[in-house]
DNA sequence: TATGCGTTCTGCTAACATGA
DNA sequence: TCATGTTAGCAGAACGCATA
């Protein structure tokens, strides 16, 4: 599969455990009311949006708008194909071990750091499909990890500076927001903190102070991010050569791409492929 | 919001290993 | 031999942080 500069890869990724069911969906995708008996769903846009309709009302949720829908409650999930959305469906028994026993009460409308959301399940999903069926200490360890993250995101929301100013950059700061598009946009071309600096009507410092303020990284390490997303689906899915990854992603040159890639995925580029590959 | 300075990272290049 | 994957060294650019 070849892909053409800004393409983005469309997928849809299911991972089950005893106590999760783990989704990243990046096309299109519907679903009709239903209810879970047991289970928390946790729908949150890590790019565009998407519509979410429960309590008898719909909702347009944007990228780091979180919505909690409880069990027994009848919902329904509708995502472009120009959106990605993580959906963290957990049961409500385990839920309740991670959250300190306290009763399971929570806002619906949530504010979820959605760079922090994408990279922690990179991480949850890599190890859930890469371990070793007979340790099931790994999988244990995971749902654990996503569990405690949920627990102390949702329960914290009100106190977390960083969730706060994302919020912030949401509603009051439409400038940093159009820069934050522009990124999304452009992210496999060369890019000027000059330019994006304009864009947010900052200066070049106040810029970068902001940004990491809201997104606790830097703007070059959030291209990076994104641009190591992206290597990942195109590694996996693509029979493209590694060079032409780096150089279709914007990587000046191969070296920084392993580089980067090692530092980030904690693998090289082809070590990732096999493993994804099997 | 701007400056200065030390640290970290990038871009470029070369070299080596491996497999077809 | 050639294409591809990987690594290392170096100069310059970008970044982080303290300060004004």
């Amino acid at each position: 599969m070849a892909y053409g500069r800004n393409e983005v890869a469309r997928m849809k990724i299911r991972i089950d455990t005893p106590r999760l069911s783990l989704w990243r969906i990046e096309e299109e995708h519907s679903t009709a009311p239903h209810i879970h008996e047991r289970e928390f769903q946790i729908t949150v846009p890590i790019y565009g949006g998407c519509r979410f309709v429960g309590k008898q009302q719909a909702y347009e949720l944007a990228c780091g708008e979180g919505f909690v829908q409880y069990p027994e409650e009848p919902h329904e999930l509708h995502v472009s194909g120009e959106a990605g959305v993580i959906v963290l469906q957990v049961d409500r028994d385990g839920f309740a071990e991670f959250n300190d026993r306290q009763p399971l009460e929570f806002d619906h409308r949530q504010s979820i750091d959605p760079v922090e959301l994408s990279g922690r399940f990179r991480k949850w999903a890599t190890t859930l499909l890469l371990h070793d069926p007979s340790e099931p200490l790994a999988v244990e360890e995971t749902e654990a990890q996503v569990l405690s993250f949920l627990a102390r995101s949702l329960r914290g929301n009100q106190t977390n500076r960083r969730d706060a100013a994302l919020v912030s950059a949401s509603s009051a700061d439409r400038h940093m927001r159009t820069a934050l598009d522009y990124m999304h946009e452009h992210y496999t071309e060369k890019l000027h903190i000059d330019t994006l600096a304009g864009i947010a009507l900052l200066s070049r410092f106040h810029f970068i102070r902001t940004f990491k303020a809201i997104l606790g990284m830097t703007p070059y390490q959030y291209i990076l991010s994104l641009r190591i997303e992206e290597a990942k689906a195109r590694l996996a899915r693509s029979g493209a050569t590694v060079t032409e990854i780096s150089h279709d992603l914007g990587f000046g040159s191969a070296s920084q791409f392993y580089r980067v890639f090692a530092k980030s995925v904690g693998a090289t580029p082809e070590q990732y492929r096999s493993g994804v590959r099997g």
